[in-house]
DNA sequence: CATCCATTTCGATGTGCGTCGAAATATCCG
DNA sequence: CGGATATTTCGACGCACATCGAAATGGATG
């Protein structure tokens, strides 16, 4: 059940998701796997660019922030964005 | 007439506004700048906190990423918020 | 012009963090 | 088990940038 409903998020979290989307790239990761129902292991367009290690971090980065959610099937890692995280993201920019 | 539509923002602009509310200080500066109509000079909180120096520089940023507009009157510096460009930004976001 | 105040510029400093290579760890398959 | 492949951790490096103090600029006013 991937459920959890996200209302409001914490000073902390706020500063961590804009932290996390300022960097283009980790953006651009971001970005994919909001486009994928569930992004598969290296099925991502960075693994071409970026040594496994910074997308490792990146991905990291993003977990912490809570913005995806790592399921580990075997060796695939399945990566899903967390909508409700994003859409509180946007509601409080946008009451800027 | 401050008009200027916006309705799509370069990737170098979008790079820039992210970067910009990354910093937990500057959105803060930002989201006085929203606050009021027009923001006068010293008139920011931040003025108890942080040196001159920072301020001028983080509103420059800020201007850079023509997020907001700065207008000179005598001494005084009007800040405005683009509020197309940050609708703009908003939008691009929220189609992630 | 001289003084005052607000803002900017400049230079220096410290730090956060993106990046990588290499080693460690994990997972699968034969 | 042993080899192959995928991901993470670790350590180090370099750069971008937030921050400041001090000096410079600019505008108002006496």
């Amino acid at each position: 059940m991937p459920v959890a409903k996200k209302n409001r998020l914490t000073q902390e979290q706020f500063d961590a998701i804009a932290r996390a989307v300022a960097d283009p790239r980790r953006f651009a990761i971001l970005k994919q796997i909001a486009a994928q129902p569930t992004m598969g292991c290296g099925s991502l367009e960075e693994h071409k660019t970026i040594s496994p290690a910074t997308i490792s971090h990146h991905i990291k980065e993003l977990t912490e922030a809570e913005l995806v959610e790592v399921a580990r099937e075997g060796r695939c890692a399945h990566l899903t964005l967390r909508r409700d995280v994003w859409d509180a993201y946007l509601s409080q920019l946008s009451s800027l």
